[in-house]
DNA sequence: GGGGCTGATGTTATCGTTCCCGTCGACTGA
DNA sequence: TCAGTCGACGGGAACGATAACATCAGCCCC
């Protein structure tokens, strides 16, 4: 920056100003700064003015995986809502592990981001005290945690699935089927496995036809794999709601390799409306938990609590769509 | 640093050091400051780290778009080859835009990352001089190109394209379509519409069936739309290939809507081996560019780059594999 | 004409680490 | 016993920007 400023004739200090679009600098004084740094390959070093400033720029954001079209959407809504604000996205990955978690809200924190999202509301005790330390708003999503950390933007997965039961049923169906993962390490699917069951109870249904099909999450693959499994043990099962439309594809694709009639013989209902659920054919049933729409509501909360520094605990509860398709007639 | 040097009794230079497993510092000490650290809530701050140190721990990467399983499969890679030397992910998305992507770059950039990874081979002027000038180690992903700025890890997309065609003409089709977006932004998709055109010419057919189906990146919606389009002007077509299995996907979906049978009536192939290539009915023959791959070899460059500062320019030029499914017979 | 104001710029100290160099005590071997 | 070596630790300066305050010329208005 001083090469900079001696090339242009000014202070250092001018030259700080102009990059940042600082008010009091003229124009034709802006404008040789810029050629000045232009023609000099100078590139401005954020990691100088962060210390001094004490602002970093950063939204720290964890999600489960990379690698999904949910998630992707979230961040790219929050992604979309930052930039305006000058904020940009430190992303990591848990791999649907909050032990991953914990390690990675530390070397986030280290990064002294402006504010934190996670996905989830559970977390080790470790992770929750370094997000309550850090003196940041931290915002939660894809959940409604009952003990939040802060602001929370989410949605219920449990009332969600009870959504899909409640659909099933009106059309006839007693005796419904869940696909899902066989632990709990992805804790939104285990959340939607405990709202079929609750919603099943609710309707004074079976609530055992449980299907477990391998480490969350699963996908296609799995979701083949274990359609195949319940048309064998239990092939009186009339619809079954799968933790993803990912699985409930890879069902879709089982019924068609055998040929059992979809709706016919048994109806299919997933989570997510991916794309895939209203391009295949028959076209999937799902819930839309507007993703994108999270990553964006996120956003205003952060630039809320960034502008107003006392700002109470916001909580946002999205309400998901039920998106009825052919596959469950 | 101080607070917790005070409460341990030691410099703050001891606490640096403990906290960097620096080798002298007694395990005792080490372990006291650990304690005390974590007693006070003390995360340590990596910005003036990087000041003193000149090294971030960042390497800047690039992708079209955070929602497309093969980039983010590259990332993974990455990712996970990355961590163990210390070295995290600072993600940028250029939504299929160089000039978008020129700005990120400078964004990036002034972050000071270790190095850069960015995909593609077509950059603007001003993107390739930010990129020379930075002095990090630059790899180029996801191509060959021609004038490469540094390293380079990728494979032919037209080459890529060329297997299918060879594998389609091999199984008897001389009539074979292209379906791809209309512009040429997503300069992956145009490398290989040119690389159909190519082995057609090769071939001695005729290479006019192209079939643009809007803004790329084309999707399973546009891919269906595209598929109706080329069997209402171009019935006598036996065989198409796709720009991507998503769109191949959205192409078989509307043959199984108008009852057209694949691959009986019409063979499809796509590009990429999404997941869902490997799982819907019948499965599509695709090729695989072995993304993952892309990633892990990237981050291989990027230590040897940085161990050796006067690394001659990397070329890992990846083949990509053919993967012969139903929906080609 | 002088006090007050405004816009453009400069000066000094500082953000929280780490580099560089130095100190000090303990141990070792002849 | 003592020079030499080594491990553990401390002091001061510096990384490259910016906050806070100071300066100064020009202008306005009574």
């Amino acid at each position: 920056m001083q090469d900079v400023a001696r090339a242009v004739g000014v202070s250092p200090m001018t030259v700080s100003r102009a990059f940042r679009n600082d008010a009091s600098v003229s124009d034709k004084t802006r404008e040789a700064v810029r050629q000045a740094a232009e023609a000099m390959g100078y590139v401005f070093d954020s990691t100088a003015s962060t210390l001094r400033s004490q602002r970093t720029g950063f939204v720290a954001v964890t999600i489960p995986s990379i690698n999904n079209a949910n998630f992707a959407e979230t961040v790219r809504g929050l992604s979309e809502a930052l930039k305006p604000q000058g904020l940009q996205i430190l992303l990591g990955t848990t791999d649907y592990d909050i032990q991953n978690e914990e390690e990675l809200i530390e070397q986030l924190l280290r990064r002294r981001p402006e504010a934190i999202v996670v996905t989830g509301g559970k977390h080790t005790e470790r992770a929750r005290r370094l997000l309550e330390n850090a003196a940041i708003p931290v915002i939660e999503t894809w959940d409604l945690p009952d003990r939040p950390l802060g602001h929370v933007v989410g949605f219920s997965n449990a009332a969600a699935v009870g959504m899909t039961v409640d659909h099933l049923v009106a059309h006839g169906a007693t005796r419904i089927a869940f696909i899902g993962g066989d632990a709990d390490r992805d804790t939104r699917g285990t959340d939607r496995r405990l709202g079929f069951i609750a919603a099943m109870q609710r309707h004074g249904l079976d609530a055992t036809r449980l299907i477990a099909a391998g480490a969350p999450p699963i996908s296609m693959r799995e979701g083949a794999r274990a359609m195949a499994r319940l048309l064998e043990t239990l092939p009186d099962t009339q619809a079954v709601i799968c933790v993803s439309d990912l699985s409930a594809f890879g069902s879709l694709s089982e019924c068609q390799r055998r040929g059992v009639a979809v709706p016919g013989q048994i109806a299919i209902a997933g989570f997510g409306d991916y794309e895939i659920a209203g391009t295949c054919v028959p076209a999937l049933t799902t819930v839309n938990p507007f993703p994108h729409e999270i990553g964006r509501r996120a956003a205003e909360v952060i630039a809320a609590a960034l502008a107003t520094p006392g700002l109470p605990p916001q909580r946002a509860a999205i309400t998901p769509g039920l998106i009825a398709r052919d596959s469950t007639g």
